[in-house]
DNA sequence: AAAACCATGCATGCGTGCTTGATTGTTCTA
DNA sequence: TAGAACAATCAAGCACGCATGCATGGTTTT
């Protein structure tokens, strides 16, 4: 077993955070297919023996990699400002342009054929999911009792999920930035 | 070569255009990694020897699929409806949420660890996207010398894009219609 | 000393690419 | 127009590379 108890000193935990951190910024860079556990153990500093024991199979590792992705993005969520609206937006889209966000949307994508995967991954995102607009919300300072402005932060999400993955490939930040200013003036007005 | 000279009867161009409308369901359900190429040949109804005949390489097989999306996403945009606002903006958006969005989002995603994908998959996806925009444009009747009017349509894609993303493990339609729906009126209203 | 932790080597499965062989279609010529 | 040479198209088998999983041996912690 790989723990039957837990990790009782820290080295065995800071190696099995390395692999997560190391799976992590692999995805981001090289993507699902890219992603052996070779390659992401390489990154981590230890042999691939390392990996296998803290994580006895391929999955394993990346349904922990899931998970610690979720909790990054819930932690980086809770870090938003909430000063001024326009910057707030701004700040809510570029979390979907680092490089968590590009890890997530590999996982997610892989999903989609890996069947034990998918349940974890939409189970997780939809949790990351309600926990993004509760705080979009705050950060807004929206009145989610006057009808249509639920789905305008919604479409806000959805609009900066986009921009994420349009800036996959091509990283056009200026069209972006115009874009984010725009919508951010029509949100404005919409919550007022 | 496959073509030193232009298929002269149909049996090949028929089974190269079955190839490449399995690759494009293939990816659709399974994914980019479980899109091999015995996958597609078996679900074209031919041979895995015949799929190598006319494209000698798993790549070369897909960056034909990538033109062939691309070429079936412009086709299916030129048939927008262009009557009514909240009913453009809903064809738009389900353009997002079909098959060929589907593969063409598995695509660009394992685009990001193929050098060679990457470069058709970007400069095809720009023309398509140039050609999104003017169509959007036109189907809602924007006037884009007005400042903001062109943001605004972009925006509009890009949720429509980040719609589309979530709609790959969970079809929510109802939150999408809302989502959808409301968005359509501030458009409408930032367009007037 | 015992158990957790880490490193190295081997075996299996799988997908791709290539080669060979068969079949269909096209073209040139008598 | 017949028919043969020739190219295109399709089918089947083999070899290689690679990633995963497992098993063994060494090292550190409790």
């Amino acid at each position: 077993m790989a723990a039957v108890t837990a990790p009782k000193q820290d080295r065995s935990r800071a190696t099995r955070q390395r692999l997560l951190e190391a799976a992590v910024s692999c995805l981001a860079e090289h993507g699902w297919a890219g992603s052996t556990v070779s390659a992401v153990a390489e990154r981590a500093g230890v042999s691939r023996g390392a990996a296998q024991h803290h994580f006895p199979t391929r999955e394993d590792l990346f349904t922990a990699a899931v998970e610690y992705v979720a909790e990054e993005r819930s932690q980086a969520l809770r870090a938003l400002p909430s000063d001024d609206r326009e910057a707030a937006v701004a700040a809510l889209v570029d979390l979907y342009t680092g490089p968590l966000f590009r890890a997530a949307l590999h996982l997610w994508v892989a999903a989609t054929g890996e069947d034990q995967l998918r349940a974890r991954v939409t189970e997780l995102e939809a949790r990351v999911g309600r926990e993004s607009h509760r705080i979009a919300v705050e950060v807004l300072g929206a009145d989610e009792t006057r009808p249509g402005v639920r789905e305008t932060v919604q479409g806000l999400l959805d609009m900066a999920r986009g921009l994420g993955l349009a800036t996959l490939l091509t990283d056009d930040r200026t069209r972006r930035e115009r874009v984010v200013s725009q919508w951010a003036r029509l949100v404005n007005e919409a919550l007022r």
